[in-house]
RNA sequence: GGAGAAUUACCCAAGUGGCUGAAGGGGGCGGUCUUGAAAACCGCUAGGUGGGUCAAACCACGCGAGAGUUCGAAUCUCUCAUUCUCCUCCA
């Protein structure tokens, strides 16, 4: 959420920041529209209301005194009608205000390409090379299917489209791969943390999924509740601290957690339809961190740093790119997204997104802390994906396949694998 | 799922319609005393949000959340949330 007293005062230069982010002017002028209605609105409502508190203060006395007071009652039955009709009038103002900026991003930050595409991103580096092939590689879908590891058959049976079974060494790496992320990021110092799977929509609100997530349905919600199938564990993650004054001393706070992450997918009808890498249910470890304003752009390379030393590790070529203005996400002030070298689809594939929300999501979810002068500031909230683990098994397959199919396990996970080197044709 | 109870400021807690913009403790902060500290005593400690203003002054709202009754609500009514206890059910 966009601070509205910036907005108020700061209109030109917000118009020219959002128009790099498909938002015109006049939703703009539309906003300060109601916010001065909304306004004047107050001042003639808290008027009355002052007035109202006087004579009623009065007629207290005046019973004390066992005075006659009706005339004065009387006035204020009338005053109470008025400020009746000006507050509907308000909850109205205040609605339209709030619809509309809700749905306002964030202020993409100085240094983020401009444009109303994804194309115009910026490559910061590269890393590894693309591995040279003596035979045809092949896809992941297909390594899996044939090895006996994925199964996409039993789930469009059992689940839909969009669904996988992972079997026997499948589902062995799976847990290995984020196994090695949690245990990676603890000891980069965030807290692991379970967190429930499905949250209520002020928690949706709070990270700024809803409303728009809700009007695009890109979720799954669950019929007669507030619940909604968490998206990504930022958000509840992020809401840890919703409505919360966090310890200064203990900023910054970094956490980690392994979730599924359940999206409808609607919208992508057609793409990436086969294999791992657009499902409607997926695991992914995540990290976000709350940090005080200054600390927070270094949050945001030391976060992207992480998540690419995970790959780095695992000897995954990839490299990262910051998204355009209009191609990051809703509450992003900024995104590095990296990707992982596919090598049948010959081209690179987001495996993580790593943000700084600046304190977008913190004036959303009320996150605060104290400065040293006592003062309520909001905290900035950064997320970054350490990593997606479907999209790194099906890198994993690519990258590591052999010409009979096989698959060699990256030397970090073996012994998560129990010691296994390979993964070979299973019954 | 059913029944009951609770929810007041940093913490505990009083308060059933009007001098409660919230008693009293505790804690914290400051002071007196002391070489210093402790004790004792004295004082301060509702923050926040919104409006207003060049800035202030000032105003509105705040007793779990929301709605209602009333000239007036922490106090009455309704809805909801959370916590606790007892059933029930379960991993």
């Amino acid at each position: 959420m966009l601070d509205m007293k910036m907005i108020r005062q700061n209109a030109d230069w917000v118009k020219e920041k959002l128009a790099t982010r498909n938002i015109k002017a006049e939703t703009i002028d539309e906003l300060l529209g109601y916010d001065e209605k909304r306004r004047e609105l107050i001042v003639k409502s808290e008027g009355l209301k002052a007035k109202k508190n006087d004579v009623s203060k009065k007629i207290a006395e005046a019973k004390r005194n066992k005075e006659d007071a009706s005339d004065a009652i009387a006035e204020m039955q009338q005053v109470g009608k008025e400020v009746k009709e000006l507050d509907e009038q308000l909850e109205k103002v205040e609605q339209d205000q709030q619809d509309l900026a809700a749905h306002l991003p964030n202020i993409p930050a100085d240094d983020v390409p401009v444009s109303l595409t994804e194309e115009g991103a910026v490559e910061l580096r590269k890393y590894g090379e693309p591995r040279k092939f003596d035979f045809e590689p092949k896809h992941h879908w297909d390594l899996g299917e044939k090895l006996g590891i994925l199964d996409f058959e039993a789930s469009a049976k059992v689940a839909g489209s969009r669904f996988v079974y992972y079997m026997g060494a499948g589902a062995q790496l799976e847990r290995a791969i984020y196994n090695f992320y949690l245990d990676q990021n603890a000891k980069a110092g965030y807290k692991e943390v379970l967190p429930p799977y499905m949250v209520n929509s002020a928690s949706m609100f709070g990270t700024g999924q809803f409303p728009k997530f809700k009007e695009t349905k890109a979720g799954f919600e669950i019929t007669d509740s507030d619940l909604t199938m968490i998206p990504t564990a930022e958000v509840p993650l992020v809401n840890y601290y919703r409505d919360e004054v966090m310890d200064a001393e203990k900023l910054p706070v970094k956490f980690t957690a392994l979730s599924p992450a359940f999206r409808s997918e609607a919208g992508s009808a057609g793409r990436d339809t086969r294999g791992l890498i657009r499902l409607h249910q997926f695991n992914k470890v995540e990290m976000v961190q709350f940090t005080k304003p200054e600390q927070s752009w270094d949050a945001l390379e030391s976060i992207t740093a992480h998540a690419e030393d995970l790959l780095k590790m695992l000897g995954i070529p990839y490299h990262v790119i910051t998204l355009t203005t209009s191609d990051m996400s809703f509450t992003a002030a900024m995104t590095h997204d990296i990707e992982v070298w596919m090598p049948a689809q010959g081209r690179y594939r987001e495996i993580s997104s790593c943000s700084n929300t600046t304190d977008f999501q913190a004036r959303r979810a009320h996150i605060q802390y104290r400065d040293e002068n006592g003062k309520l500031q909001y905290v900035h909230t950064l997320n970054g994906s350490g990593l997606a683990v479907g999209r790194t098994v099906a890198a994993i397959l690519e990258n590591f396949q052999n010409e009979d199919g096989s698959i060699n396990i990256p030397e970090v996970l073996q012994p998560y694998m129990g010691g296994k080197t390979k993964i070979e044709k299973e019954d």
